[in-house]
DNA sequence: TAGTGGTCTAGACCACACA
DNA sequence: GTGTGGTCTAGACCACTAC
């Protein structure tokens, strides 16, 4: 046909069907690991076309408590602990202990973590990380950029950036694995003693590039965080760049009153 | 017809599409201001359908580059100079020149800036942020809503939260205009010596409810933030909850490096 | 191979903005 | 009014998953 409308114009047929669903999860008729049902039934259940199931799915699937695959369907998502990520993560005493931020905080919330190798050797800085880093855009540095699991499923991907001048006297920085307590205690062991860290937040959407590689759906919030570590000399020696599903984290400062 | 396809497999022609127009942006093509095709005209100009362009439209607009508004089209969004909700806006100095942190920053980055009270008075504090003052739930305290807007455009929402025993001691606390410096140089004013603030920032989709508090699409990003003001005695003596337009803001915060 | 989600078409009608 | 975006249909083919 071709004809639009059911009843209740104002709120689209679309949206009502995604509420009923997210309510169907939210009130436990669907529990974690059921699977929704599949867009036909739905089609059939709910007497409106595919397309319209689509945009309805494409709006739970924004609410973040269903995990959709190809060929597979959607499932419900177990409701992960969030987790603090609190800013004492960068003590000096957990590298020290030879856990790393990363793992320092998801053994805190009790739940297994795992990082995979995306790539490490020589890069080209991009403009925005030469500028943190105090060098011209395209300058060689070491870049080293890991996906983070937690539980099984990737929430973060972190590219540190290193000038090829610090990079060069540390070998451990050009191994998988930097050794105990991370590349920060591997900085800090040849010299490099930190001041502070700066972290620049950046909440907003994620691009279906950055979905796929987080297994997020489309649309999902995402946190664009950049840190830099600066040094007691005041300098720039790592510029990490992390993308990170924003449902997975909860983000805490403390800031000092000062003059 | 129903025929899909057209060359590329691999990346979808909507991506394609709106990766493309994304790029004019970003290049300059298309400048702050101006309006993007209108979407028949690009399902012209690229020869799909308009489903196709609609799809591609949605990422465009995920990008958070254009201000699509019905019946009207996508225009372009002004650069917004960045606006850096910086951890160093809490400095005395700034409450000591009479400005509030809000000011302090719209003024910096040369934006006009507005505060309308939404409520003032008495109210039970919610569980979360009774917690936080160590009251009990349902305690009365001084509660202050404002609404803030920059360059006549609502950013958020904040709620400040104050224990009665402090808030009762401070007669500016109950006007609507505070006074210079905000509620923070009053508090000082009476004794309250601060030794840190506490932010939580929690990034997720707008609710409908909130999505039209702050003139936002559905869906659309913002930020929970809620921080504590700790004195110099340890005591909490309020609680502020905000709710941001993610795409208003960015966070920057300086973490000392400790032991 | 059957079933699922992902992309796409070529239309339609509705609601909003502006002259 | 004309033109815009917003919703919807009833199909089609493709790609992935599981049996």
């Amino acid at each position: 046909m071709g004809t639009a409308v059911g009843g209740d114009r104002a709120v689209p047929r679309y949206l009502q069907i995604a509420e009923e669903i997210v309510q169907q999860i939210r009130a436990g008729v669907l529990k974690p690991g059921d699977m929704v049902p599949s867009e036909s039934e739905l089609t059939d259940r709910y007497g409106v076309s595919g397309g319209t199931i689509r945009k309805a799915m494409v709006e739970v699937r924004a609410s973040g408590l269903v995990d959709t695959r190809h060929g597979k369907g959607s499932m419900v998502k177990d409701r992960p602990p969030v987790r603090l990520r609190s800013s004492d993560r960068f003590r000096r005493s957990h590298r020290r202990g030879g856990k790393a931020a990363y793992l320092a905080e998801t053994d805190q919330a009790g739940a297994t973590s795992e990082v995979r190798m995306l790539y490490r050797g020589t890069a080209e800085a991009p403009a925005e990380i030469a500028e943190r880093l105090g060098l011209d855009a395209g300058t060689q540095v070491l870049a080293r950029r890991r996906l983070y699991f937690r539980n099984g499923t990737p929430v973060e991907t972190a590219t540190s950036y290193i000038p090829w001048d610090v990079a060069k006297e540390i070998p451990e920085l050009h191994n998988d694995n930097p050794g105990p307590g991370g590349i920060y205690a591997r900085l800090e062991d040849h010299g490099h003693e930190f001041a502070e860290f700066m972290e620049t937040l950046v909440p907003r959407l994620a691009t279906k590039a950055e979905s796929s590689e987080l297994a997020l759906s489309p649309g999902a919030p995402v946190v664009h965080l950049v840190r830099n570590a600066v040094t007691t000399e005041g300098r720039v020696v790592e510029v990490c760049d992390t993308l990170m599903a924003a449902d997975q984290f909860v983000w805490e400062y403390r800031i000092p009153a000062v003059d």
